[in-house]
DNA sequence: AATGAAAGCGGACCATGGTCCGTTTAGGCG
DNA sequence: CGCCTAAACGGACCATGGTCCGCTTTCATT
């Protein structure tokens, strides 16, 4: 036996088909969506290049939002990884105010290159892009709370993000703003916000 | 004859029948939008509502995010208008500052009501919330300079409004932060970035 | 190895946004 | 008033996301 009583939350383990089912269908996204681009990938199409059912794929990811989802995770995990233990001034070992403006400046290049797909894998609601959002929130509240700034950090850090958001930036692209330019009014922004 | 050569770019005049079933559908939208609301609207629910072929909505309004961002323009317009002409601290008359505040607090509170049908008219492309999402930039960039800020005042504005998206807020109030603690909050950025 | 129940599977099915095209109609002109 | 063309119409049709449910598979227990 292994547990009688279902013990805590472990999130309930999964079946050995499952799992196998789990991984082709992420391996048939990822590489579908890097040759097609992401808005001509369907599920229906993942399902069969992945040699599984329609049903499964939703049973495994919930919606096609969930399954972009898992394909963004796959570089939003390395890019959290760098900014957590990466070389600074990203990662940890440069000044708060470098590493604040580096991780703006990643974010925002990520955001642009990366638009398609965090648009897939942010509508309205998801589990997912809570958990990302948050990450970078909590992120810069830190960095904020090193450089002395006080106030309601959570808010401010928020603050500080939404003008990265991708359809600000794809906004401000289609007015021909340049990326040279929206990091500079960045910049400015957080001067201001930091009060430097 | 009324003109041979196509005149300027006068948007190309409508004919009786068109102007007629735009009017019928528009309306038809905003009685379903009103008592369903808008996430219960279908288009073809419109049409037939609008004694209409589905075909006809489409030709009209293009998409759907079309015709909700018709339905809603009806309040937008009204707004905007008390914002440029309307009493004050919302409408001229009052100083840079408090206008500020009043239009934020404002675009705030009907952000919140209006969420569903912002997002449904506003989803990756569309014209119109391209022309009001401009016309708040405007306005902030607008008073900004009263306010004597220098600096790049498009991108300032853009970096104040967008903590106001409608996205952002709906983060924010699943993690259980109040409307006052929110527009507490966008007051200090306003107070950072004017530097009072 | 046998077994039984829970978990998983798959593809038919549904809802809905969006397109297409053969038919109808408005309305300028002779 | 009748003609003619461009515009508009409408609903069948398509694509795709998402659900459902009867059948199959896993695997803990014996």
């Amino acid at each position: 036996m292994t547990h009688l009583l279902p013990m805590a939350d472990e999130p309930a383990p999964e079946r050995a088909d499952a799992a196998r089912n789990r991984e082709a269908i992420l391996a048939a996204a990822l590489r579908l969506v890097a040759t097609r681009g992401v808005d001509c990938v369907t599920m229906d199409t993942v399902a069969s290049e992945a040699g599984v059912g329609k049903g499964t794929v939703f049973r495994r990811f919930e919606t096609r939002e969930g399954l972009m989802a898992a394909v963004l995770n796959e570089s939003e995990a390395a890019w959290q990884g760098s900014v957590i233990s990466g070389p600074p001034p990203l990662g940890p070992g440069a000044p708060a105010h470098d590493r604040l403006l580096a991780f703006g400046h990643s974010r925002l290049r990520t955001n642009v290159t990366h638009g398609a797909l965090i648009k897939a894998a942010t509508g309205s609601h998801s589990a997912r892009s809570r958990a990302a959002a948050s990450f970078a929130v909590m992120h810069v509240r830190h960095l904020l709370g090193e450089l002395g700034v006080t106030g309601d950090l959570v808010l401010l850090a928020t603050a500080i993000l939404a003008p990265l958001d991708v359809m600000v930036l794809e906004q401000q692209q289609a007015d021909h703003i340049s990326l040279d330019r929206i990091e500079a009014g960045w910049d400015d922004l957080v001067r201001r916000v930091v009060g430097a």
